[in-house]
DNA sequence: GAATTTATTTAGCGTTCGATACAATAATCA
DNA sequence: TGATTATTGTATCGAACGCTAAATAAATTC
C-alpha cells in the first residue's frame, strides 16, 4: 500500500492530473468535519475536485483514504503544536505554546472544530483495529516526544514539581485531549485558555 | 416531542408492545460502538427487537433516537460516576472515585469503549447544533455539579491547592475528557488508573 | 357489539451509498 | 510510429440507506 511515487522519475502511463497531497489535504477537511461515516464519496471527491475513478486509482477505498487522512493530518495540523513546543527551550513556556498552538487549530475559523485524531478517528477505533493501532500510536509517540523534549528542558532549567517527564507529558497530552473535546462541542478559545493557564499554574507554580 | 406517556393511565389503542426506554438502552449501547452515521436503522431495530414502524412511531426519526440517546445514556452509564463521586465525603477520595468509575465506565467488558457524550456525540456535534447544545450543556452540568460538592466538601475539610472550585471542578472534566479519549483508542484501565493517580498526587499533594 | 384509536407486521418506496465498466486520452517504451 | 501503460470523464452498478404506505391486530370508548 505504500506509494512508491518518485518525484524525478517519470512512470509509464497518463500522469496524474492532480496533487495527490494536495488532494489528501481536502480530503482530511471533510473526514474531520463530517467524519468517517458522515463523509460520503461523494462529499471527498467534490472537495478533492476529482472523479471517483481518480479517488479510487489513488487511494484504494473510502477506509484506505480515512487512514492515508489520519497520518496526513499527523504531519500537518496535528504536528504543528508539538513544532511550536521544541522552538521553546523552556519548559513552561513550552508547554504553555502547546497549548495555546492547540487551541488556535481546535478552533480556527474557517477549520473544522477540535482534533480529527482526538476527535473523529478515535470514534472508528472502536470498530476498527487498524485505525485503533494508528490513533493509539499517534498518541503514544506524541508523548514521548513531548517527554523527551521535557527531559532535555528540564536538565538545563529549575526543577519542577513533577520530576519525571514521562508522568508530566502525559497529563499535557490530556489536557490536549479535553482541548480537542470541548472545542468540537463548542466551547470558544477563551474558556480553552483558562483552561489551559489553570493547568500551567499547577504543573509549574509560579513562586509567590 | 416530549413523551407524555402516564404509566399508570392507559391510552387508548393497542398498547406498545415493548418498553420505551428499554428499546432505548438497546440504540444507546448500538450508538455508542457505531456511532451516530455508522449506526444504521438495521443495526437499531435490530438490537431494539423492533420494526422500523415501531422505531419512527416511538422515537420519530434516526437524529431524534440519537438524541433521546444522548439523554438515556447521560442518565445512566454517564451519571455513575457522579453519583459515585457524591458519595464521599472527601474531596480528594470523591474525585478518585470519579475518576475510578469513569475508567471502569469506560473500559468495561461487554460495552463499548469510551464515552457515548465525549466519543460520539462530539464528533456530530460539528454538524448538528442541537447536539452540539446538548453535549455542551452536560458537560456544563457535570462541571457546576461537580463544583457544588467540592465546594460544600471543601468546607468542611482541608485547604485544597487549588481554592477556586470551580476551577478544580474544570480540571477533573478535562481528565475525564483524556480518559475517554484513551479508553476509546484501546488504553487498558491501568494505564488510566496511573493517569488518573498522577493528577491525584497533583491537585490534591500528600503532606510528605 | 360497533366505532375509534393506536401499534404491529409485511413489503417496499425513492435515494444515496461505496465502488466500477468502459471508452477516450496522454504519457512512456520499443 | 505503433504498442503499452496508466489516468481520465461518463455513466452507471448492486446494495444499503432512512423511512413509510397499507393491511392487520389489540386495546378503549360509546
Amino acid at each position: 500500500m505504500i506509494d512508491k511515487e518518485k518525484p524525478g522519475a517519470r512512470r509509464r502511463g497518463r500522469p496524474r492530473s492532480f496533487d495527490r497531497d494536495e488532494a489528501l489535504d481536502r480530503a482530511v477537511l471533510v473526514f474531520w468535519e463530517k467524519g468517517y461515516e458522515g463523509a460520503s464519496i461523494e462529499d471527498l471527491r467534490q472537495a478533492m475536485n476529482i472523479n471517483p475513478p481518480s479517488l479510487y486509482a489513488a487511494f484504494g477505498s473510502k477506509r484506505e483514504l480515512f487512514l492515508a487522512a489520519i497520518d496526513r493530518y499527523a504531519n500537518t495540523f496535528g504536528s504543528r503544536p508539538f513544532g511550536a513546543f521544541c522552538l521553546e527551550p523552556d519548559v513552561r513556556d513550552a508547554v504553555a505554546k502547546l497549548f495555546e498552538t492547540s487551541i488556535n487549530c481546535a478552533t480556527q475559523k474557517g477549520l473544522p472544530r477540535g482534533c480529527m485524531i482526538a476527535s473523529v478517528a478515535t470514534v472508528e477505533a472502536s470498530r476498527d483495529s487498524e485505525v485503533r493501532d494508528k490513533v493509539a500510536g499517534i498518541f503514544a509517540l506524541t508523548e514521548q516526544a513531548i517527554a523527551k523534549h521535557i527531559g532535555e528542558a528540564q536538565a538545563n532549567g529549575p526543577s519542577l514539581c513533577i520530576d519525571d517527564p514521562k508522568t508530566l507529558a502525559n497529563m499535557v497530552v490530556s489536557v490536549i485531549h479535553s482541548i480537542a473535546t470541548r472545542a468540537r462541542s463548542g466551547a470558544n478559545p477563551s474558556e480553552l485558555s483558562k483552561l489551559a493557564d489553570n493547568f500551567l499554574d499547577v504543573f509549574f507554580p509560579r513562586p509567590a
